[in-house]
DNA sequence: ATGAGTATTCGACATTGTCGAATGTGCTTC
DNA sequence: GAAGCACATTCGACAATGTCGAATACTCAT
């Protein structure tokens, strides 16, 4: 059925993806967006509006998305066990370490952080929970990339890739190059790809057929590049002791192979 | 347009609502659940898979959840003008009372907490954020119901109401005219309504037509109430500070007329 | 009050979604 | 490994639904 999906889901879909993208959009402006005439999209608007997946703005024309999708996240955090299994660890992780900790999965061509431990230093953080980065420009991506072939192939059909700074690795083949070398060496880093002034490293974990389903990444200033050994041999733990507990055979995971 | 919403869409978000109650769901369950042919479910399913909206789970045949609501419900919580005004006064009140802090919406029949502050004690504390209380066993919805009667009135469609602890107010009479209270008194209170053990205190946040948008709770054992008058003070003021960055003429609130 | 831009309603009809039948897949048991 | 059962997925006919242009209503700025 993939190619033949059923279209009025489809434009749904693309509605909610348009205003996740723009925030607050009439039902003209949608319009445009989507090459649709404004009776048809306003049609859709309504019937997600119904279930509180889109609200109109609360002074004004435009719409934006609903707290219908707050609701659904919760429940959609709440059943993925790797998250489940991993909070003890990464909560562990970020205390001895004294570092931000982030869980990520694969995300079509990005890399979503499923959950997220903030510095444990008392400052205020934003939330990371739900954030989504280009997979090739950050390690959590990096380590899913390498050990996940499936993916990689998926991320290359969209080439051209994006830059998000100087430092993002954009050409296929260097980034494949640093693919085979995060493989090797068991962990990835990125080092201002996405971020300025932002570091991080990632390594997998592994599911009970011994492949890797997500990454756990620990977050420091690039200023304090490379990653002291003590706290790395932290994140091993971590990523090993969940991975362990979602029933790996082993550690770290074999490179999927690309057939599945 | 209410009332002649899109079929297939509005089937789509209820194969979503269904998910979020079971979970983990198979075709031929959602079809039962739905009262559709396993194939039209099929093709509702695959639409949403296709945009992310909806997985396979890792290791079967059944169907959850997809990552795609993450990312859009973080959209959503970053487009609420309230809750982003709300953070530093929260996070304040939250540190001046060493309580965990809760900023509410109306939400259907029920309250969904878009903001939550933890208590500052160090505790690891589950995050609330996208949590979702009956309207009338909270102090959060009492307020919202108190202050915005289309709310009430829409909930009274409904009964009966639903039961969460044997503390909770059931009967629509004695619901009315603990609302009326509310008002009186300026804030409500949750003694055990929603969960054995705990209280909370609710005040209203208003909006720049000067009608509650939004409810601010600080929430604390049952054993501790009732809420020392400090607490309440520095609850009061949190609540009137977010309302008068919002353009609110005044605090608290008025009750909305119910013909809006 | 007026006008422009936009949202919403309405209804004809073509296209799309639906659904029953057939086929394929996965899992359990022997 | 084979068989059987439960369930998922595919296929295609056709009826129902979604689409979209025209008309109407609403909102906002001047």
């Amino acid at each position: 059925m993939l190619g033949t999906v059923i279209q009025a889901i489809d434009r749904a879909a693309r509605v909610l993806a348009a205003l996740q993208g723009s925030r607050h959009l009439g039902i003209s402006e949608l319009g445009v967006i989507l090459q649709l005439p404004p009776s048809t999209v306003h049609g859709i608007v309504k019937s997600l509006q119904e279930h509180g997946l889109v609200v109109k703005e609360p002074h004004g024309q435009r719409y934006m998305l609903g707290p219908t999708l707050l609701q659904l996240s919760n429940v959609y955090l709440d059943t993925l066990d790797v998250r489940a299994r991993a909070m003890r660890w990464t909560g562990d992780l970020s205390e001895r370490t004294g570092l931000a900790v982030r869980l990520g999965v694969e995300f079509f061509d990005q890399v979503i952080v499923i959950h997220h431990e903030p510095r444990p230093d008392g400052t205020r953080q934003m939330p990371e929970t739900g954030l989504t980065i280009p997979a090739h420009a950050s390690a959590l991506g990096k380590v899913l990339l390498a050990y996940r072939p499936a993916f990689l192939q998926s991320l290359l059909t969209k080439v051209p890739l994006r830059s998000l700074t100087g430092e993002t690795l954009v050409e296929p083949e260097l980034l494949e190059k640093a693919l085979v070398d995060v493989v090797e060496k068991g962990y990835a880093v990125e080092d201002e790809e996405a971020v300025l002034g932002e570091a991080s490293v990632a390594v997998p974990v592994a599911d009970r057929d011994g492949e890797a389903v997500a990454a756990i990444a620990v977050v420091l200033p690039a200023s304090q590049q490379p990653l002291a050994d003590s706290a790395m041999t932290l994140l091993r733990e971590a990523a090993r002791n969940v991975s362990r507990e979602l029933g790996s055979p082993t550690w770290p995971p074999v490179v999927a192979t690309t057939d599945d």
